[in-house]
DNA sequence: GGCAAAATAGCACGATCGTTCTTTTAACCC
DNA sequence: GGGTTAAAAGAACGATCGTGCTATTTTGCC
């Protein structure tokens, strides 16, 4: 039952893959579900070794600081961001589809992160203003994911399915309010039909930036994001 | 020692002690620049102390928990965001121009702001999942705001200002979005030009909501928020 | 000035924090 | 299976936390 007692999993080609780093694995796992509960601010080694079953020291030793658990927590949160909303959304046509996969996605998890919270957003308000690595390490994440988004915005214009005269700033900038704003109203205020009024927001966005002169994507495919208010 | 008993006038006689009451407004005055810039969490009677050359037991005894202290905090915020944004809109006609001042005020005051941190917003985050009186001052306060706006947007939309289709709520939601992006992209990611990017934003809203059928209120008065991109 | 109450300080408590050091246990390789 | 090393536990540290309890000082009114 304990973390200790996971299933070994064998060599991979002659390499060892030591036990320390299936704990190590598991305990990132087991400090992530805490930082997005109670922010990364607020996870402390002494709950995660409880959380984990391990002794204090144990736990630490793994990271050597709590820096670096830290850190640590914010990449494996990445790297599941990554799988979940961004590589999903490269399989769909670069261009509109794509950007539309992208912020669904988004929405989807932001939408399912009302119960568990979101590391991007809590982080954020953790360390704005507390310069050191693991601002940096999130900061570089979230970074990341925005500029994937910019490029699909900026592909969505050139291949003219948006208005050639937007600005690729200016779209990002109110997206990225519209999933801010489902994450406070749905998780703080727990308003409900806040996820609709993301996905309607988002419909308007796209309205206002349309390329009227080219054709209407909406036409051919039937998407599950009505234009209707 | 409640809060309940602010106004307190005590004795048999009417004498009034002014002297703690100062000094309690002085400690809540400390605790609101402290708790804006390392949030209503990070907020200790000990660092509370040392910064109003008191000691901590002497702190305490004017608010008798810390849970009671972080309450006054929120009131005092309440207080002055009510002062700053709320009240000089009101001064504004009913409709579209109180509105817009609403706007404007929020967003001056969320970009001074990006140096000492909204309280609604990291407060939003830090007692998002943590039930308990501090959570319902926070949030009755948000919610008093967001309802003053909510009725600037229908009162704009009743007098023909704005659309007569239009949904409050999906006006409300677009709009407290685009001053989220303005805090979380000036504040935490540095980035230049948010301000400029969220007052476009809510020159977009106006532009899609805007009632073209009625006069077009941009005519008469010289705006400092212009309705050009 | 004297006096009662309010305001503040001083001190100690149990808890928890991150971290270090030492010791024990477990995993790995031959 | 024995020897080596990695992994985990145990114990303790100084600090800080919120919060009581008890003095001491300050305040406001006679």
């Amino acid at each position: 039952m304990t973390v200790s007692e996971l299933p070994l999993k064998p060599a991979r080609d002659g390499r060892v893959l030591q036990k320390g780093q299936q704990t190590k694995a598991a305990i990132i796992d087991a400090a992530l579900g805490l930082a997005t509960q109670i922010g990364l601010e607020g996870l402390s080694i002494g709950a995660l070794a409880e959380v984990t079953q391990m002794s204090k020291s144990g736990v630490f030793a793994h990271f050597g600081s709590r820096e670096e658990l830290q850190i640590s927590v914010i990449r494996e949160y990445h790297s599941r961001f990554e799988q979940e909303v961004f590589y999903p959304a490269m399989s769909e046509p670069r261009g509109l589809p794509r950007l539309r996969a992208m912020f669904a996605n988004w929405m989807q998890r932001t939408s399912v992160e009302i119960d568990s919270g979101c590391l991007y957003i809590s982080g954020a308000v953790e360390f704005d203003d507390r310069a050191g690595p693991v601002r940096d390490a999130l900061a570089s994440s979230v970074l990341t994911w925005l500029a994937a988004l910019r490029r699909a915005i900026q592909n969505a214009r050139e291949l003219g399915h948006l208005r050639a005269d937007l600005n690729d700033e200016q779209v990002l900038f109110e997206v990225h309010g519209l999933i801010l704003a489902l994450h406070y109203e749905a998780r703080f205020l727990k308003n409900p039909g806040s996820i609709a009024r993301a996905r309607a927001g988002f419909d308007n966005i796209l309205k206002q930036y349309g390329n009227d002169t080219a054709e209407r994507p909406r036409a051919g495919r039937s998407n599950k994001t009505p234009s209707k208010e």
